[in-house]
DNA sequence: CACCAGGCCGTGC
DNA sequence: GCACGGCATGGT
């Protein structure tokens, strides 16, 4: 069915990307605008050559994923090829502490908010996403007014121990989590969302409350072993068809 | 008015 | 260890 870029950029595992009116994606990143119509375009370029995490074979895990049973086989063919992008370690773990007990739709809003008030314009009206740096005088009366709501004091946290980020990437998989969850707003779903999107962590499961439904009503005997060795990509096509279906 | 969204924290048992 | 209420905000 080929590639199914939008799922991949704008599906819930980012919330860098915006469609532009050509059909386009583009988004801040690199210090830059990045603009991306197929994902021919992302393979001359460095950087988003290992973003889309483009020398592993999708093809060949879409297929194995099928070949599991049933049900993944309706939701591997219920769209085209998702991919697991490979993000910035603290893009992704403000990204996903905000999208707790939240919708996609307002999560990229407080992306775009906290975008526009901490960092830095690169193009008229596209800001960088701010660094820890940027945001070392934030307050919490700041980021509630942004909307960020009771986690204003997760994120301000995580400012606090973002040099985390920067040493868990060697570690087992039990132990990152651990350590991930060792910042405020951040527990096993979150962490597992930031060691799959952003550490090329393929042995995670984020179970969300659309994932909590798959498992009840399909899986109720299994455990995310059972989707060894495609956990991740496994759920992000249940995620994407459960999503899809309503 | 209610209930929900890519959940987690603090408390109580 | 598990159960439960609370939590900011905007959409339906």
């Amino acid at each position: 069915m080929g590639e199914n870029l939008r799922e991949t950029l704008l599906g819930g595992q980012s919330f860098s990307w915006r469609e532009d009116a050509d059909g386009s994606f583009s988004a801040v990143l690199d210090g830059r605008v990045v603009r991306v119509r197929t994902l021919e375009d992302a393979a001359s370029d460095p950087f988003l050559y290992d973003y889309f995490d483009l020398s592993y074979d999708y093809e060949a895990a879409r297929l194995a994923i099928a070949a599991r049973d049933d049900i993944l086989r309706q939701a591997v063919e219920s769209t085209g090829t998702i991919r697991l992008l490979k993000q910035d370690h603290w893009i992704a773990a403000i990204s996903f502490i905000l999208s707790q007990n939240n919708n996609i739709k307002r999560i990229t809003g407080l992306y775009d908010r906290l975008s526009r008030k901490y960092g830095h314009e690169v193009e008229a009206g596209r800001y960088t996403f701010p660094t820890p740096e940027d945001m070392r005088d934030a307050t919490e009366d700041e980021l509630r007014a942004l909307g960020t709501g009771f986690r204003a004091p997760f994120i301000l946290d995580a400012i606090s121990k973002a040099p985390l980020l920067d040493t868990i990437g060697n570690l087992p998989f039990d132990e990152a989590m651990e350590r991930l969850q060792t910042i405020k707003g951040i527990g096993p779903k979150v962490a597992s969302c930031i060691l799959i999107f952003s550490y090329q962590r393929r042995e995670g499961f984020p179970l969300d409350v659309w994932m909590k439904k798959v498992m009840k009503e399909y899986y109720p005997d299994r455990d995310p072993s059972y989707f060894h060795p495609y956990e991740a990509l496994s759920q992000q096509y249940l995620f994407s068809w459960i999503r899809s279906r309503g």
